[in-house]
DNA sequence: CTAGATGCAAAAACTTTGCTCTCTG
DNA sequence: CAGAGAGCAAAGTTTTTGCATCTAG
């Protein structure tokens, strides 16, 4: 098992952002807004809310409104390009689908996420469902683990909603 | 890996219910209505939606208010009585937590839910987050698959929003 | 040019809460 | 009997949508 290696970022805004090139091989019509919104998660390092996307593309551009991040996250999740996920907390979170097959642990004490890949757990995923009687099309798994401490300091009270993304 | 054995339903309506018997070691104070939640949960074989408790509730005994379901669920999963799941479609799910461990797979085509426990996973978990320095506190697993169909007939229609329940 | 995209505000869907009255322990 | 619980309706959050107006291809 390694951790995964992130997607370096993409070279500091000239062309066309990982995520914009999925959306042109996906055929989409690329408006002003999407590409924003697709630099937007490419440059995500961690799994942001559809808020999160908003006052980012904000910050960059002052030209986007809710409802179309919205619509555009759902299409983008349609194509198969973002991939929705919930941790807790009661909104959905996004995760470009181009990471490759991971998986995350989350500190259940300070809500952060680590991303990781397993071949032993594809392996066995694939093994469970064929004895089920079915060929896997996609999986979700979700470790909560909390540190072994070399340093053991008083834990901070535990959230009530679950998991706050790094 | 075998695929659980679900709690027999309990007898038909004499004595407490299997939640019940856990409210009561929690310390909660039994009224009517989380009397009648318990009941409820304890037959429920599916993964119901607080929706679906409240309906059930209600063709039991006229007698409960959405906001006492609400209540009463998020009071359930505090005591780790019940465990919330999201399965996608918006609406978290509830899930006995004295079924012991078990993961779900989703046949994407019809939405059912198909319940199962493997001990190679167990281990397997307990080693990946070890592996990343952490102790496991909680898994989560879903696996997403399609009949191996021995007679293939059109799917029908994917849904927009995800598994709904069997 | 035109199918599809956007903005805005209204509405829908889901969940929580304030307050008063009720009931369990 | 006191403190916790229930009901109801109002308010909060998050997400979707109708419609008039733009715009990429």
């Amino acid at each position: 098992m390694e951790t995964r290696t992130k997607p370096r970022p993409d070279a500091p805004d000239q062309g066309a952002s990982r995520i914009e090139r999925l959306c042109i091989e996906q055929g989409l019509k690329m408006t002003g807004q999407r590409r924003l919104i697709a630099r937007v998660l490419s440059e995500a390092e961690d799994h942001p809310d559809v808020e999160d996307v908003y006052r980012r593309a904000l910050a960059l551009d002052n030209k986007v409104s809710i409802a179309t991040v919205y619509r555009t996250v759902r299409l983008l999740e349609e194509k198969g390009i973002l991939e929705r996920r919930d941790f807790g907390g009661g909104r959905a979170r996004y995760d470009p689908a181009d990471r490759g097959q991971h998986h995350h642990l989350i500190d259940v004490d300070t809500g952060k996420v680590i991303e990781f890949a397993d071949e032993e757990f594809e392996a066995l995923a694939r093994a469970m469902a064929r004895r089920l009687g079915f060929s896997l099309v996609g999986q979700r798994l979700e470790l909560f683990g909390r540190k072994i401490d070399p340093d053991p300091t008083p834990s901070p009270a535990p959230r009530r909603r679950e998991a706050r993304d790094a």
